[in-house]
Parts: C-alpha cells; sequence; structure tokens
DNA sequence: TCCACATGTTTATGCTGTTAACATGAGCGT
DNA sequence: ACGCTCATGTTAACAGCATAAACATGTGGA
C-alpha cells in the first residue's frame, strides 16, 4: 500500500492505538518507541509553519526520558531524517493518486503538478523538512539509498508526464521547467509571497506548455 | 546607488574601515556596533549552506560581550531581519543590474531570470534567510514596511517583465509563473536536488514563453 | 533458571538566547 | 570646566537545548 515499503506502519506496533502520549500502563519498556516518536513527530510537526522538534519536548509528550531517543537514533538529525522520509513518501502517495486519478496525459499533468502544490499547501513543515534534509544526507554517515530512491521516484514521476513527442534534452528541460515552476510556487505560497488560490495555481501550471499546446 | 536608502552603509560609520573584530584600540564604547554587527553577521552567513548565526559567537568575533548586542536589537530575531533586508536589497541590485544591461526585453526577462538564479546559488544562505524571514514579519511587532517595500520592488520588477500585449489577469499568470519558475529552480539546486549547470538553467528559463513565442 | 543485551533512567557537560544589575564614558546644559 | 544623564558596554545568572556517561531494569534465549 505504501509507495515502498518505507512508510511507517503504526499498526505493526503493538500497544499503540489511538493513544500517542503515556506507555502501557507503568511497563518499564516502551514497546515500540521508534515508531511511536516517528508518529508523535510527525503529527507534531504538521501543525507548525517551519519544522521544529525538540528532542525533550518530544519525550515529554511520549512520557518518556529525553536520552531514551538515543537508543533509536543515533542524534536529532536522524530522527528528522526518519520523519523527512516518513514525509516523502506522503508525499509520493499524493503525486501517484493524482496520476492515476486523471484520464488525459495532458490534464494528468496538471492535476499532478496542482497536487504538488496543494500538498505543499496543507503540509508546510513536512515540505520544509524534505528538502532541509535530503540535502544535507549525501556526504554524512547517514544511509542515503532510502530517500534517494523515493527522490527518484518522484523525479520519474515528473518526467514521465512529459509528452514523448519530445527528444530526450527537451523532456530533460521541460521536466525540470515543471517541477521548478511547481516547486517555486509552492515556496512563495508558503514563505507567504503568494496567497494560496486554488483557482490562480492551476491557471498558472496550466500555462506551462510543453509541447503539446494545440490539446487544450 | 543602494535600491532604497536601507542598504547598510559601512562607510558611513567611524573607525571600520577593513578590520571587522576588535574594537577601537582599547575603548569602552564601540563605534558603531550595529553596523559591524551587520556586516560581520553578513559575511558570515554569505559562507554557508544555511543561515545559521550564533549571537555569543557573532559578539566573540566583533571583541564583544554577547548580550552588548541587546543594545541595538531586541532579540535575535531582529538581527536576522535586519541581514534578511540586507540581502534582499542586495539581491534587488543585482535583478536591476541585469535588467538595465540588457537590450531587448525578451532578452532582458531572461537575463533576469538566469540571474536571479545565479544569485541565488552564489549566495545561498542569504536567499534562505530572505524568505525564511520575510513571511514570519507580517504580524509581529517588527516594522514590515521595509522588507514589504523591498519585496514589493522585486515583483513590479518582474511583472515589468512581461509583455504588454497581455491583459491584467495573464500578465499576472505570466508575471507568477516567472518568478515561480526562477525560484523554484533556484531552490531545487540549493537543495542539492538539481546540479548547477548555468547553461541548462538559461535553457529552462528560455523554455518559458509568455505570449512572446515569435521572438526566438 | 540465569545471563546477556536491548532499552529504559538519572546525572552531568557545554552550548544557546535572554534578563537583570552594574559600569563606563561621551555629550549636553549650566 | 563641572556634573548629570543616558546610550552603550560589562558580568552574572537562568532556563532550555542536544548529547554523553554511568547506572537500572526487565525480556528473551541458552
Amino acid at each position: 500500500m505504501s509507495v515502498k515499503g518505507n512508510s511507517v506502519n503504526i499498526k505493526d506496533s503493538p500497544e499503540l492505538s489511538g493513544k500517542v502520549s503515556g506507555k502501557a500502563s507503568g511497563a518499564y519498556h516502551h514497546g515500540d518507541l521508534r515508531a511511536t516518536a516517528i508518529a508523535a513527530g510527525m503529527t507534531r510537526i504538521a501543525d507548525m509553519a517551519h519544522p521544529d522538534l525538540g528532542l525533550r519536548a518530544l519525550a515529554r509528550e511520549l512520557g518518556v526520558s529525553a536520552t531514551a531517543l538515543y537508543r533509536h537514533f543515533p542524534n536529532k538529525d536522524a530522527l528528522l531524517d526518519a520523519l523527512a522520509l516518513e514525509a516523502l513518501n506522503r508525499l509520493g502517495i499524493s503525486q501517484s493518486e493524482a496520476a492515476q486519478a486523471a484520464s488525459d496525459v495532458r490534464e494528468g499533468f496538471v492535476d499532478v503538478g496542482v497536487t504538488y502544490v496543494q500538498w505543499s499547501v496543507e503540509n508546510p513543515a513536512l515540505v520544509r523538512l524534505i528538502y532541509d534534509r535530503v540535502g544535507k544526507v549525501d556526504l554524512e554517515t547517514d544511509d542515503p539509498s532510502e530517500m534517494g530512491e523515493a527522490f527518484l521516484q518522484l523525479r520519474k514521476g515528473i518526467t514521465a508526464l512529459m509528452p514523448d513527442t519530445m527528444s530526450g534534452e527537451q523532456r530533460t528541460v521541460a521536466a525540470l521547467h515543471a517541477w521548478s515552476l511547481v516547486h517555486g510556487l509552492a515556496m512563495l505560497i508558503l514563505d507567504g509571497q503568494v496567497e494560496y488560490d486554488p483557482q490562480m495555481v492551476r491557471k498558472v501550471v496550466e500555462s506551462a506548455e510543453f509541447g503539446s499546446k494545440n490539446s487544450g
């Protein structure tokens, strides 16, 4: 059901149905702190404009000492990476849903683009988290493979939407144009420079014409 | 020479020619700590990928106690706002230079767009700082007028580049498209998702055709 | 049953922004 | 030229942060 096998599956973990705070009645061990921490971190960050997660605050919410998290994540960055990966998977799901729902290729492109912006507006901190983190992974000790693959899929999805009448370079340029357009639009909205107007967003995305101008 | 009167004019402040660290020979008072702090903060941030400025580190570099900065800025955010404003002015200068250097209108649009991306790549932390800060200013006690005006000028500059054969809404859509395109492209490069290739950047910007398709 | 190891806790360190109380000296009015 | 005032600097202290080290617990396998 998940895009890859990466999505954090809460239902797989025991004693975690609904309640997030507090461990199971007086148990010394928590059960599945890693998954719980990620889940709580996601809901915590999801309501923010900018991702700002404190280990102590999170641990407090989970009814656990701050240092307990270090048994599951080497440091704060690793936790944020896990959250970013989960966020990226959610974005990917949203994207592929939009792609499948559309019939026409041209319409599909517009819908996917609009969905990208919409999802970003609805999950501002998650988008920021994704792009904040993905750039830092490469050279560190972290394993970039998961994040990298998820991103690769996003890119391939975009490129696949380009009309196949194009040459290789044309497709590259068009895909980059499309991605930049929706990403930039989303960012400008998140940063408060452009007010979110769904109709306007659609018009802007539609104004990108990649060789298929005669289809509208 | 500055876009508005907002640019921090270092030369106006006394005893500050070249050297940044250390106050004037044993003087208890610094001279012009505010301007020095902004200047040092700019050069300090300019070399970073993400803006990360510590008050204590900055104060140390200036040979001054950390709390001294509180005589000139109510808090850290206010200092960052001042830096963001300075950064925005520099971007504005770069933009208007590019606009004036171009002859053709169409060529001017492309050049300005390419310059936007190039400046962003050369000053990653400053772009981030600008867009991080500008969204937070509105509702706070800070005075949004300066930053707002500088941004208004950026927007007007973009809109002015659109062909005047367009209707009002067409112009709005086209301007938003243009801004989103270059902003998104710049951000994707900064976040490491797209490698910086000046020729590719130009091609992508050129692939935006706003009614003037017959000029290429 | 018992031991080992994963997973929790408490304690401590050095960083951060920020406040409060105190010190200094430049500049103005007399 | 004297002295007051105020802007601008200082040090000390606090709360919160990420993180490391040492210790405690209880679960699962031999």
